[in-house]
Parts: C-alpha cells; sequence; structure tokens
DNA sequence: GATAAAATTGAACGATCGTTCAAGTAGAGG
DNA sequence: CCTCTACTTGAACGATCGTTCAATTTTATC
C-alpha cells in the first residue's frame, strides 16, 4: 500500500542525495525503486514531483534524528556536539553523501527550479528552528550565556555546521575533530 | 588569439559557476562564447576539459583577489575579513553564484567524475595554504594568538567562510554582518 | 598572389533525457 | 465466474545530450 510509497520515496531519497537532482535520471529512479515510468509518473507527478518528496522526507528524517539526539544526550550543547561529530562521522561511511541534501540542493539549483530551491531553503529554516529550542535548553541549564539571542546563536551554529560537513566532505583527512574543538570554543556557545 | 581562448574559459566559468557542471549543457556555452562545437573541442577536448579549465581560471581569480585585499588590506587580520564581507557581499549582486565554485563543484560531483573532483579539491586546498600565509602575517602582527598553528587556523577560517557563504547564499536576510561579528569572536582568530 | 597549414563551421550521429499512453494485470464486490 | 475499477507495464515520443567530421574559411609563409 503506502509502505511501497513510502520505502521508493526512502530509495529516490538515497539517489538524489548522492547525486543531485540534475545528475540523477529518472532510469536510475526506476531501477532503483524498481517501479515502470508508468507508476512513478501516477504516484509523484513528475521528476521534480518525487524530488519535492525526497526533500521533505529528508528533513523529516532529520529533524526526528536530532529529537532523538537531544533525548539521549546529557545535556542541550552536549546534543549540539553529537550532532556535529554524528553528521561528519556519517560522511565516511554510511549516508550517500557527507553533505546535507537541503545544503546541496541549495548549491545545485538556480531560479530554473525556484519551486524546488524554495522548498529547500524553507525546510532548512525548520532546522534552524530546531536548533533554536536546544539552544533555549542551553540557556535554560546554563551551559550557553542567557544574554545571547537564541535565534542568534541557532544561526551560528547552522552555520559552524555547514561550514565542517562541507569541510569534511572535501578532506579525507582526520584532523576533524580538532576542528570540531575549535569550533566549541566560541564565546556563542559557552555560559 | 590566445586572448580568444582566455575570454572563452572566462565566459564559460560564469556559466559553470552559475548553473554547476551538470545543468550546464554544451550548447548553452556554444551561445554564451560565441564558438562552435569543433573549435570548442579542438581548443578543450570535451565539457570536462573546458571545466577544468574553467576551475583552474576561477582559482587563479580568486587568489589574484586574496593577494590584492592583503595589500589594500591595513593589517593581516583585517584581510581576512574583507575577504568574508566581499564573498558574501558578491553573493548579492554582481557574481553568478554567492558560493565559491570549488566548494559547489565538490558538493555536485561524484566519484564518477572523480577527475574534476580531485582538481577542486586540489585547488581548494592551494586557498586554505594562501590563507595560512596570512595567518602567519597574523601572528608576526600580534593580531592573531601567536601559539596557535598556522594552518589549524586557516583551516577553521576556511571552514567559517564555506559556512557563511553557504548560509548568506540561502538566506536573502541582513542579519549576515551579525553573523560576521560572530564569526571573528573566536579566540582563535584573536590575539 | 599562390600554396600550405590552422582554425572554424554547422549538419549530423547515436545515446539518453523526461514523459506519455494504450494495453495488460490484479483485486474487490456481487 | 464475471465485471468494474485501480494499478502497472514497457514501448514509444520528441527533445536534447555530448561529440564528431567533412567542408569551408581564415591565417601564415614565401
Amino acid at each position: 500500500m503506502k509502505n511501497k510509497h513510502q520505502e521508493a520515496v526512502q530509495k529516490a531519497t538515497g539517489l538524489y542525495w548522492e547525486k543531485g537532482f540534475h545528475a540523477t535520471s529518472m532510469r536510475n529512479i526506476q531501477d532503483v525503486i524498481n517501479m515502470r515510468p508508468g507508476s512513478i509518473y501516477a504516484n509523484f507527478g513528475s521528476k521534480e514531483g518525487l524530488f519535492k518528496a525526497s526533500l521533505q522526507h529528508y528533513a523529516d528524517t532529520n529533524l526526528a534524528g536530532i529529537a532523538l539526539l537531544r533525548e539521549q544526550a546529557g545535556t542541550p550543547l552536549s546534543a549540539l556536539r553529537a550532532l556535529m561529530e554524528r553528521s561528519v562521522i556519517e560522511s565516511r561511511q554510511s549516508a550517500p553523501n557527507g553533505m546535507c541534501m537541503l545544503v546541496k540542493t541549495i548549491a545545485e539549483l538556480t531560479d530554473e527550479n525556484s519551486k524546488l530551491l524554495g522548498e529547500a531553503k524553507r525546510l532548512l529554516h525548520d532546522v534552524e528552528r530546531a536548533l533554536e529550542r536546544i539552544v533555549d535548553d542551553a540557556k535554560a541549564c546554563g551551559e550557553i550565556d542567557g544574554s545571547n539571542d537564541s535565534a542568534r546563536v541557532a544561526r551560528y551554529f547552522q552555520v559552524q555546521l555547514m561550514g565542517v560537513r562541507t569541510y569534511a566532505n572535501s578532506h579525507d583527512e582526520y584532523s576533524i575533530n580538532q576542528l570540531i574543538d575549535d569550533v566549541f570554543k566560541s564565546p556563542l556557545l559557552r555560559a
């Protein structure tokens, strides 16, 4: 039923994430999700429609992962650190690509695909708001200076995440742990 | 003469930078550089060959820009700050895309284009070494703590640059100046 | 100004692109 | 078992992809 639908989106997301929107062909997708063109187009409308569903699926998974990490971590700040560490560790093994799919999409697409571009920006903004809530918690715990604006710190942290993940994607080296240490030396991420 | 050759590379670079490797067609390029397929292939060999020449041209221009900024700026650290500010200001007007073409390329390509991918990584490493030299100067001037490893600070700064430019590309807002302020609050970029 | 060499042209190639749709299959209700 | 509906199939479409090459024009040499 709809399991099939969800499973198809999940597999398509992996492909899109790895290769990007333009470099992924509908025939690549046919092979991976094991569906024929007619079914794909009946279910998703177009290549763009499936990509949009993939973006949503990716963001949902991502937000759920952040929430889980927040639960598991001892403190809000350690959740942020775990999130960053997990992001770059995934980049070296499991995930199709070390970079965030939303960031990759924003980097790849132009106004020619303004609908998808806008969707990716919107979802990235949702992630930033989720981070902001964790920063709120960290301020309440006294882990982060309470006089800092939460939105500002969240934005700062997302920038750090973008930078570190991009760097980790282009350097197969081991110095990333040192880099993460340096990131958390910022006064914005301290009490 | 070779002016024609250089001018063609320059125009192709603009297109590749804006649209990425896969979304740019050879017919797009024909139109922009006003050359017919035969000439393009006689000069550059292939779409990949022209892209490689564009990457090199982009990196050369970038490094020259950094050197110029270093000359114009009063101090090494202010050169780094000017570099970051200029990068995000360009992103809102002149340049085809707010993001670094090398970073965009690394984000877009996979091992299917390992030659181009490796070239982009190599050039990005060259930029990092140019930043490292400025950090050296800043340490000599006492603008940055001399006990910090220059390579480490340079890497940190490049990560900041990647993050800020990516963020600026996805948020048409005005809060970027505040963000840059926050970046330079890091102890790694202070005495 | 004739001739050789170099560069440019644009039509054309096979492959692949995203997408459509008539035909076929599977499932539910009576 | 038949029928109606819903879903799937895969061949096929026109467009465009990166690339080639014989023909032509331009440039260089004497």
